[in-house]
DNA sequence: CCCTTAAATCAAAAAAAATTGATTTAAAAT
DNA sequence: ATTTTAAATCAATTTTTTTTGATTTAAGGG
């Protein structure tokens, strides 16, 4: 059962251009099911806040991901609304669930104490 | 009927790295069914012949395309045998025919005179 | 052989993207 | 109100990617 929505190679070309970092990559791989918050981001990736923060900007640009507010905290997740949430859910099914990088991330994202 | 092959993030990335250029992912577009020569991107795309060269350069290296050598004339084809290939097919499908980009390019395809 | 042609390679320049440190914004809690 | 905390934004720097012009390689044809 997929969706085959076609869009133009424009279209495509914003959406892959958002997603062939490998730090976003796998931030839409850990939101593809979860909200996460931009401190667990920060430690989970092991990088600065602007970086992170700079990173979610472009995905939010490409309209990959939405953002909820709560309290002080902005919360990321999959924006299935998107006109490239066909084509990311695609890609992103392409990624192993036993993948070395996704894993090491994963392991790191139950002790957060934040938020 | 889809081959769900999966691989590591690490290689995802590879593929994406190398189709999120909007002149390589139609490059992939034009490749996918006909066999193309370097002169004749260079004339569709109007491009220089070593910004073509390094483009395919690029899908080279992620093994996305096959060189066959003819004469004087290298043609380029889209890598069945790549672990990309599912993948890209995949991103591929998302581009709609009727794209303006693609069509401009594959009207010019026919009156090429080289090779 | 020499000349032509196709296309790769190379080094340099230009353009685009990522990272950083500092600052700002804004929500909550005191 | 003031302080704290989360995260965005900004400007500057660094790094990566793309493009260019020149050169090299190699296949054919005379």
């Amino acid at each position: 059962m997929e969706t085959l929505a076609k869009q133009s190679a424009a279209d495509v070309t914003v959406c892959l251009k958002a997603v062939s970092d490998p730090t976003r990559l796998l931030m839409m791989k850990l939101v593809e099911t979860n909200e996460l918050c931009v401190c667990q981001f920060v430690e989970m990736f092991d990088m600065s806040q602007p970086a992170i923060s700079q990173h979610l900007r472009k995905l939010k640009q490409a309209g990959l991901v939405k953002e909820n507010r709560r309290g002080q905290w902005r919360f990321y997740s999959m924006n299935q609304e998107s006109v490239h949430a066909p084509l990311l859910q695609n890609i992103l099914s392409h990624i192993e669930d036993t993948d070395p990088q996704l894993q090491a991330l994963r392991a790191k994202e139950a002790p957060v104490v934040c938020c």
